[in-house]
RNA sequence: GCGCCAGUAGCUCAGUGGAUAGAGUGUUUCACUCCGAAUGAAAAGGUCGUGGGUUCGAUCCCCACCUGGCGCACCA
């Protein structure tokens, strides 16, 4: 498709103005009153190199540029040019595009890159809460806009399965465990296990000597604790697994904290080959208090190591494995001081890829109780949530559409795709209070109001008995007939798309497209309710039907970047 | 104390160096004999935290302050 704006850029382009046609197009923006236009050119920053009063130059570049072919109308309105593009033109550039077969709305600017994307990475052994939500739901919704974009994705679930907790829950198992216990309810049991540790180390200090120890031998090799480990390790994951097949959430690597354990020692060498690591209070750090970023802790006094450690040699590990364009790190803003750390160690270390490592933020969920703790049964369990939500849309569906056939697949997929869909519509640097109430309201600005939107499209198309294939096949649109006011709303929406998406990609944001989803489905409604579509012309319902399935199509791309599905009736 | 982030309608949040700052929700109305009412339309609701500065122009950029969150060495 072409772009407007560069489109309009290169028209308005002239020597005299001083400017190229790239920074014309940079300049040009939307107007927020439909009414002045499609496009907007300011004038004001002009003035000084032409030395003219800006409505004079809006003037003479509108008088100069009117008449193009594609442009229905251009006119001057005080320092601005308005641009009114040729409707027909946007609309059957849009349609010949969209309708045509496989997937729309990518690019491939990234052919031939790899984008490695750490996301989720739970700690093993402890509860999947509403917290993980967002780094797991954020994260696939990053891979897939870089998927989209033509990169070649490898998504990371760096799980967090090492360290001397896995001491501890060893040493509690052994002391108060029991198989039939662990196997039924793994987390639930290994947590009581370290919970309990906790409370009897208090009372004996010795076990922590002992937990020290295990984790020693673990880290040996030992066949008994080795085997232990391996087993907690499985079943956690077969637990988190049962939460990401609801959230339809595939990883391509396991590769966790245990991974790189094998993978310090050499760091650690590097590190004080290179002159970095310093002795400080019986630690080994390296000193960044010249950058303003204190002391990043290598080793505890101990010769242990620790997340930093770890990181840096994940980021190695990856570099040599991958050879990635870019390395993301989807994890809470409370990590922005560490990801600092650990971007201007690996600087220090001479690695000039670092400025390739990007640690995409997020802000902090509470409870309206304060913030989670699961040692105080302040937690809200992510499967519960996904449950209720479920519940609460077959509910719905039963009311409205008793006799659906898939019933259960579809208050999964539109129950789910709620809480995803609330998930990914602020900001991700927002912190939220999680709400029931909240994320169990499907009206408005909501997934289900989108998913609704797609099912009432499908079902047009169901009734007029044609299918988006047919209409992308039909050797002509007669684009005239969607020319009226919510008609061409919709199909500039539309148009964006594309661009919407790198857009949302490159901010590593995917509220972005969420958002412009949102503006779809109520440019859609709105267009189902101003113009009859199913009208006795057949041009004419072709034509809206072709509109119809761009809508279709596009709602249901966008929505399965998000991680969403788009049922065809609900 | 230092650093980072946030502060926009009653509430939840978009937004942008430019024209009259927008949605949803809530409140009050209206529209199903009509292609799906999980919908659409209308009304009402604003000192864009405060004060300076830069600019032709600042809610946006800079500085100070206020409020809230997070972080600041042996957890991750």
């Amino acid at each position: 498709m072409v772009d407007l704006k560069t489109l309009i850029a290169e028209r308005i382009y002239d020597e005299s103005l001083g400017l190229e046609a790239a920074e014309i197009a940079s300049m040009i923006e939307v107007p927020q009153d439909e009414k002045m236009g499609d496009f907007a050119f300011p004038c004001f920053r002009l003035a000084k190199t032409l030395r003219k009063a800006p409505p004079l130059i809006a003037a003479e570049i509108a008088e100069r540029i009117s008449g193009e072919e594609c442009f229905a109308r251009v006119q001057q309105v005080n320092a601005y040019v308005n641009v009114f593009i040729d409707r027909e033109f946007v609309t059957g550039e849009l349609l010949k595009d969209i309708l045509s077969e496989g997937e729309w709305g990518g690019c491939n600017d990234g052919e031939g890159k790899t984008v490695v994307v750490d996301f989720s990475s739970p700690n093993i052994a402890k509860p999947f809460h509403i917290g993980h939500i967002r780094s797991t739901v954020i994260g696939n919704a990053i891979c897939n806009l870089y998927r989209k974009t033509g990169y070649n994705v490898v998504g990371v679930n760096h799980l967090g399965d090492y360290g001397t907790q896995f001491g501890k829950m060893i040493v509690a198992y052994r002391k108060w465990g029991s198989e039939e216990e662990l196997e039924k309810e793994p987390i639930k049991a290994l947590l009581g296990y370290y919970t309990k540790f906790h409370v009897e180390a208090e009372k004996h200090p010795e076990l922590n000597d002992e937990a020290r120890d295990t984790f020693v031998r673990l880290e040996n090799g030992e066949p008994e604790e080795y085997a232990l480990w391996e087993k907690f390790r499985e079943l956690s994951l077969e637990e988190f697994n049962r939460v990401y097949r609801m959230l339809g959430i595939t990883f391509d690597s396991y590769a966790g904290e245990s991974f790189y354990s094998d993978k310090m020692p050499a760091v650690i060498e590097e590190l004080k080959d290179k002159g970095l690591l310093v002795k400080s209070e019986g630690a080994n750090i390296v000193d960044l208090d010249e950058y303003g970023l204190g002391a990043a802790l290598i080793t505890k006094s101990d010769g242990s190591s620790l997340y930093a450690t770890r990181d840096i040699a994940t980021a190695i590990y990856r570099k040599n494995h991958y050879d990635f364009y870019k390395n993301i790190y989807v994890v809470a803003s409370q990590q922005n001081l560490h990801f600092k750390q650990w971007k201007k160690v690996l600087e220090l270390m001479g690695y000039e890829w670092e400025k390739d490592c990007i640690h995409v933020p997020f802000g902090l969920v509470s409870l309206e109780e304060g913030t989670m703790s699961t040692r105080h049964g302040r937690v809200v369990f992510l499967e519960d949530v996904l449950n209720n939500a479920v519940e609460k849309t077959r509910v719905i569906m039963e009311e409205k559409n008793a006799d659906m056939p898939e019933l259960d697949e579809i208050s999964r997929e539109v129950g789910i795709g709620a809480v995803i869909f609330q998930e990914l519509s602020n900001n991700r640097i927002k912190d939220y209070v999680f709400s029931w109430d909240k994320v169990l309201n499907f009206d408005g600005e909501t997934g289900p109001y989108v998913q609704y939107t797609h099912a009432r499209a499908c079902s047009v198309l169901r009734k007029a008995g044609i299918t988006e294939e047919e209409l992308g096949a039909s050797a002509e649109i007669k684009t005239e007939y969607l020319t009226g006011e919510s008609a061409y709303a919709l199909v500039k929406l539309l148009y964006q798309i594309p661009q919407v998406i790198t857009d949302a990609a490159v901010k590593y944001e995917p509220s972005i497209l969420t958002r412009h989803l949102v503006d779809v489905a109520q440019s859609f409604n709105k267009f189902y309710h101003d113009e009859h579509i199913l009208v006795d012309d057949e041009e004419e319902r072709t034509a809206k039907l072709a509109l119809v399935a761009a809508s279709k199509k596009a709602i249901r791309e966008c929505l399965a970047i998000l991680g969403i599905k788009a049922p065809e009736r609900m």
